[in-house]
DNA sequence: GAGGAATATGCAACTGAGTTGCATATTTTT
DNA sequence: AAAAATATGCAACTCAGTTGCATATTCCTC
């Protein structure tokens, strides 16, 4: 096992944890592999819960970006499917990955009407609706959950 | 049966169908009796869906209401139970009447993302999500599905 | 790699739902 | 009827998200 040659390192490290991953993931969705479109999915694989566009453009270290770009990023992100819109709360939308969803609906979100902090609730699947006998064609099927988190009850 | 004077037909009508209905609820709650909460509360009486402050407001023949009033009635009805925010659309909250709710959720909304209309899927309700053993406490659980609706399907 | 087409970014200015302070009007209580 | 409590309207504000346009970056072809 000869050692990676040290620029690679350097190289590797000034991209971030998950940078290959995120070209990776680009590259299928056929979009153009920018700055801003992997450093917004490095935060996004790193978060526990979904991210407003302030809270993803605060933890980007490397750079300041502009918000205009961040929306227009996500929108991108959006569009592929990579990324979605997971719920809004006070006016403001928070995004999360795609992934760990199944086709017609993903996680439930718990938020804390005390805290503010929003859980992903991973292991919890609710039934889909039946609803497709009445004509509709579920997209979707979005839960929230409102009340105390274990740490305000 | 005398029928009742006619000033109290005239003053019936003039009230609008639901008044009663909606000053008795009024008094239950203890709030004041006005001309904005009554017709707000006859408003939401006769919608067959969740609607916007601006719908609300063109909805009101009698005499136009300043949003801020609209908001601010909204908000009132909301405290005492009467009312709560259904869901939030493109950037706007959708209000409804509480009733037809059980104790920890409401009936699911559908919107159409082709037409962009919401239906009240009265007699369907998913269970609750079983999150109490680890912790949650859970106030309110809300689903939303989002597709075609038989029209556009 | 150079050049050019396609696409992305940033700035500044805008949009629009919802909010706030304050003066005035209405409702309820005494 | 007067006083206390609360509600309304206006104008001005907030702030998440959007848009037009000039500039910069990415990708593709040679």
């Amino acid at each position: 096992m000869t050692p990676p040659p040290q620029d690679e390192f350097l190289d590797a490290a000034k991209r971030g944890r998950g940078a290959d991953k995120a070209r990776q993931m680009l590259k299928v969705a056929q979009l153009y592999c920018t700055e801003a479109r992997i450093a917004i999915l490095q935060v996004l694989m790193q978060a526990a819960r979904p991210l407003r566009q302030d809270q993803i453009a605060g933890q980007l270290t490397e750079r300041a970006m502009s918000k205009v770009t961040v929306y227009r990023t996500l929108e991108s992100l959006i569009e592929v499917g990579l990324v979605h819109r997971a719920f809004t709360y006070q006016r403001a939308w928070y995004f999360e990955l795609a992934d760990h969803c199944t086709e017609h609906q993903c996680h439930p979100h718990f938020t804390c009407t005390n805290c503010g902090v929003t859980h992903c609730l991973m292991d919890v699947l609710l039934p889909l609706a039946k609803i497709s006998q009445k004509g509709f064609v579920v997209d979707r099927q979005q839960v929230r959950l409102e009340g105390l988190c274990p740490a305000c009850a």
